[in-house]
DNA sequence: CGCGACGTTGATTTGCCTCAACGATTGTGG
DNA sequence: CCACAATCGTTGAGGCAAATCAACGTCGCG
């Protein structure tokens, strides 16, 4: 199996052989091209998706018609629009890869009986989705700290192989800026 | 011990009348009055925290020196700074009652024992995360979707019990407004 | 009563967006 | 292998949502 996903979840759990061939049973690999999408506006999203290489971004439509991404996803994060995910309602994102990509997939009832079967899996997705909360506060103290500008700076000092790897305009969605606005902060910060 | 709280697990995983006993070795209830911390900037957050009754927020200060609320905790919440309470390094938030309060708290070397005596509460707190993750989600869609007209106008009709209990600054910092603008909002929407 | 906490008002400023037009680069079908 | 269209980034003019600043009103409480 993927000794990228065995090596991330033995950061938090003990594996043993037997568990990691249960969980194959499970988790479903599938291999996507560039700008495919793994779930679209209006679809239930059934599944939760882990990124073993590649990127995905999540974005929904707003009220002018273009596209706002709220999450990326690279290797080794797990993404998901989980209102969806959890409730069955539909979704209001698009889930697209935005370069070539191997992802692992686990649907809600595949999940339910593997977490029966594994239930030392719970404490992984615990730990998990703590982490994600964790970052996801650390996100919002940035987006009302810093100023826009500041923003797009940190960003790029924090992921520079992250900011060669996507194009601009994508960066700018996701930060909340203007392409335009993202152009001249790079005029002027050399 | 504190019918909310147990009646909030059983939501998402049977208890049984042991393992309620077990649990109770490990929380600790505190009462705190209005304004009272329950952690300042510099040190480290050592539990995570289940409001029984009452409210807390969460802020830090910015660099014009003032409050920046990033959370706030109801009744039948967890609040914690993650990053501090799992790295152990020291917070930069505080966290305060914004009126008197009923708490319970647990530590991480409680936790890790209580998880470790009771791993089903893996799958509760996994739960719990989980929707938090989710919460998060749709907190961030609606800072990108939503003027900030619009997205005070849409807290108010979501949590108008709320708006009533807090004082309107503290809204205005949690929304990321100004006190005057919130005022001019005001009288623009009756 | 008097002070501090909270809310309001209006004048002014600004960070960032909008719109429109124009390069540069990539990729694709004929 | 070229033509031509997307796709992506840049530039500049103009506009607006929301912040800033300063001053004043009001209420509750010690």
């Amino acid at each position: 199996m993927h000794p990228n996903f065995i090596k991330h979840i033995n950061k938090y759990i003990e594996l043993d052989d037997n568990t990691i061939e249960v969980l194959n049973k499970y988790i479903k690999p599938i291999t996507y091209k560039k700008k495919e999408f793994l779930l679209k506006e209006g679809q239930i999203c059934r599944s939760i998706y882990f990124v073993v290489k590649g990127c995905l971004r999540m974005f929904f439509i707003n009220d002018k018609r273009t596209e706002q991404i709220t999450q990326f996803a690279l290797e080794n994060w797990w993404i998901s629009d989980f209102f969806s995910f959890m409730d069955n309602k539909p979704s209001e994102y698009f889930i697209q890869t935005v370069e070539k990509s191997e992802i692992l997939s686990i649907d809600a009832l595949s999940l339910e009986a593997m977490l029966k079967e594994l239930p030392q899996m719970e404490r992984y997705l615990r730990i998990i989705m703590q982490r994600a909360v964790a970052a996801s506060q650390l996100r919002i103290k940035y987006v009302h700290q810093l100023s826009k500008e500041e923003f797009y700076i940190h960003f790029c000092t924090s992921f520079p192989e992250f900011v060669q790897r996507v194009p601009q305009y994508m960066i700018a969605s996701y930060l909340g800026l203007t392409p335009e606005y993202v152009s001249e902060l790079r005029k002027k910060n050399l």
